[in-house]
DNA sequence: AAAATTTTGTTGTATTTGCAACAAAAATAC
DNA sequence: GTATTTTTGTTGCAAATACAACAAAATTTT
């Protein structure tokens, strides 16, 4: 029964192959988009977060958003409290690219679950939840450095 | 209920980032696992095919495949017939690293459906391959250089 | 059988990715 | 209140990833 999460990677890599293909031409490079949603949805979230959200190393997401503000799809605003964090937000440019990604992920999805009932279209949202909650435990673990045992 | 291929993007990261991180020790880098998992299953295998199975550029799998080989742990094999292709078999070195890796994964599909019933992972594996279905179709198209339409 | 197309493999180049190591602010412990 | 630990962010470096462009064998078309 192992080739569940087999089937995971190979739909993951697929989608996102096809994502970074499809925003070559809102001048995204490879990943952009994840993080630019991200941050379209959450206004005001901060790098550390938008990391763990999208399950990527914490330099990559650093450098992906940085590249984000340069080329002024987003900006980072000093909080008044915390001196150390970064706020992120959309700037207009940004958030008038946010309804192209959405639109590409909706049809995406569309395509993804063409066939699938609205019942099981729920019965896998709700295993993949679950899937996704049990992993992230294993991955805040070996990502701290420590070891699994098995 | 988008929602759907973002819980299988943040999955795949966090079990792809997790078991680069635990084959590090047999010194297998980023990705290599998911090449050497497949040669050992299906020797005689070649590159092109690794390369559909793991939804992955052409280029990508042929670097990594040549790393495993300079590394011994597989080698190219001549077609008797065919002079164009190689023939991908594991050595007694790659042969030997295929139960950890097996294991590994065994152990992260275990992890993952912690809390499942026998019932539960069956429909999620069949939901899951009808997902990779229809999406191996869209990213065949769009790996071409067609573009879709929506 | 010759011509055109597809399949398979390679290399050059640009970019992303992630680990290690650092720094500074914030939060917690003593 | 000071010391320690955790959080957040950055940069240097090594490596993977993927596009473009090429080459040669195999297959299909004409």
């Amino acid at each position: 029964m192992r080739e569940i999460l087999r089937e995971i990677g190979m739909i993951a890599r697929a989608l996102d192959s096809i994502s970074n293909i499809e925003f070559k031409e809102f001048d995204l490079t490879k990943g952009q988009y994840l993080y630019l949603i991200r941050i379209c949805e959450k206004p005001g979230i901060i790098q550390e977060k938008v990391a763990e959200m999208i399950k990527v190393d914490r330099t990559t997401a650093a450098r992906a958003i940085k590249k984000l503000e340069v080329q002024g799809f987003i900006e980072k605003k000093n909080d008044d409290q915390n001196k150390k964090i970064k706020r992120l937000h959309p700037t207009k440019k940004g958030k008038e690219l946010y309804p192209f990604l959405k639109r590409e992920g909706d049809h995406s999805n569309k395509v993804a679950l063409s066939g699938f009932s609205e019942k099981e279209a729920e019965v896998l949202l709700d295993l993949l939840q679950r899937v996704r909650k049990n992993v992230e435990v294993d991955w805040d673990f070996v990502k701290k450095g420590n070891k699994r045992e098995y």
